[in-house]
DNA sequence: GCGACAG
DNA sequence: ATCTTGTCGC
């Protein structure tokens, strides 16, 4: 476990990256998390048909952790699973959000992000607290508002309130999407819960499969 | 040297 | 994330 190492990787990795408007019909949307019971990482990825959120699949994968949690490199700890749960998936999503951060991390590579580069398709990032980034004043108390996140000037993800009265939940654009349709995305998945539902079904699978 | 620090 | 008792608010 060589930290410099994957630094050079994350930051060669952080390269590849690419945002943009997201394109296309969107039919399905995937939610990706992970959970430990005792010394295993549990991967669960559902699939969800949109716009009714019906629930269509989940997979999941149950391996032996071999990476404890460090954070800025929390992928390499939850990838493992969550990728082997993502290929077993029979019905592939346009979208997927992941319980975590996409670009706003120190060296841009957040687990959605780096998720991102591996699939190749768009990925957003949606962390219930912060680990990188800046922003000014309160976050408007309505469902829906919304202040940047900023790194030296520049926007690398959003600050956004779900629902009235809650804590907000910091979202970010892993890859093949722009800062701008992740805030859109995460609001027109999310119900009356606190999470966008890909990502709120997921974690509940997660620590209910077993 | 000290504080911050996704899950 | 996981463990775990009690409390606050609708």
């Amino acid at each position: 476990m060589d930290l410099k190492k994957l630094e050079r990787l994350q930051n060669r990795l952080k390269d590849r990256l690419t945002f943009l408007p997201l394109k296309g019909e969107v039919s399905r949307v995937a939610g990706c998390d992970a959970s430990f019971p005792g010394g295993m990482t549990l991967g669960v990825c559902v699939v969800l048909g949109y716009p009714s959120l019906d629930v269509v699949e989940v997979s999941y994968s149950l391996l032996k952790t071999h990476f404890p949690y460090i954070p800025t490199f929390l992928s390499f700890r939850e990838l493992p699973s969550l990728m082997q749960a993502y290929r077993n998936l029979k019905h592939k999503p346009d979208l997927i959000l992941v319980d975590g951060q996409g670009i706003a991390h120190p060296r841009g590579m957040g687990i959605a992000s780096h998720l991102g580069i591996i699939i190749g398709k768009p990925v957003i990032g949606v962390a219930k607290s912060r680990l990188f980034g800046n922003f000014d004043g309160d976050v408007p108390d309505e469902r829906g508002g919304f202040v940047h996140l900023k790194h030296e000037g520049k926007v690398i993800g959003a600050v956004v309130r779900t629902r009235k009265g809650v804590k907000p939940v910091f979202v970010s654009p892993g890859n093949l999407i722009t800062v701008e349709d992740s805030v859109k995305w995460v609001l027109k998945l999310t119900g009356r819960y606190r999470l966008p539902e890909p990502v709120r079904i997921a974690d509940r699978y997660s620590r209910t499969l077993l």
